[in-house]
DNA sequence: CGAAATGCTAGTTATGCTCTGTCGATGCAT
DNA sequence: ATGCATCGACAGAGCATAACTAGCATTTCG
C-alpha cells in the first residue's frame, strides 16, 4: 500500500510514543493486542494501512482513544 | 470482516449523517472520494472494516476530521 | 561481548475494495 | 396509471492489499 504515507507515519509515531511511555517492547504490545510482533514494527514505521478495527486493538491495549492515535495527522 | 461490529456501525452512521447534511447521494460521495458506489453504502451500513487511508478519503471529501468520523464509538 | 529489541524480506492467507447487476421504494412527469 | 429515472440495499465474482508468519540481519544497551 502507500508505504510511508505521511498520515501512516504520523500514526505510527503516535503509537510508538505511547508504547514507549508504557515501557513495553513491540513484542509485548503485539501479544497484548493480539497481533503479530513484526506487524507492530511495520505499523510504527508507517508501512501499513491499518484498518479501523485493528487500530482499535492498539488503542484499547494502550489505553488511549482512536482520536489520540490519529492526532496531528496532516 | 466483523460485519455489523458496533464500532463500524457507529462510524457508518456518522458518515451517513454528514453526507445527508451535504445533500449528496451515495454515488456522488463515492465519485468525489474516489471509491466505488456500492462501497459507500456498505460502509454506511457498518459492513466494512475501513482502512485509515480510505477513511481519510471520506473525511477529506466531507470536510470533517477523522476524529469527527470516529466520534462516539463504543 | 552478549542478549534483547527491532528492522527487514519473502511468502501465505484473509479480507478490503471494485465491478456488474438485480431488486424494491420513491418521486415526478406525461 | 403507467412509464421512467434516481436512490439505496444487497449478492457474487474477482483483484488488490491488510495482516500473519518465519527467518535472519542489525541495532541497542546492559
Amino acid at each position: 500500500m502507500a508505504r510511508k504515507d505521511t498520515t501512516l507515519v504520523k500514526l505510527g509515531e503516535n503509537l510508538r510514543r505511547v508504547r514507549e511511555q508504557r515501557g513495553w517492547s513491540q513484542e509485548e504490545l503485539a501479544f497484548k493486542a493480539g497481533v503479530h510482533r513484526t506487524y507492530v514494527g511495520g505499523v510504527e514505521r508507517g508501512e501499513y494501512n491499518v484498518t479501523v478495527l485493528t487500530l482499535r486493538k492498539f488503542t484499547k491495549t494502550l489505553g488511549i482513544t482512536v482520536q489520540d492515535a490519529l492526532r496531528g495527522l496532516s
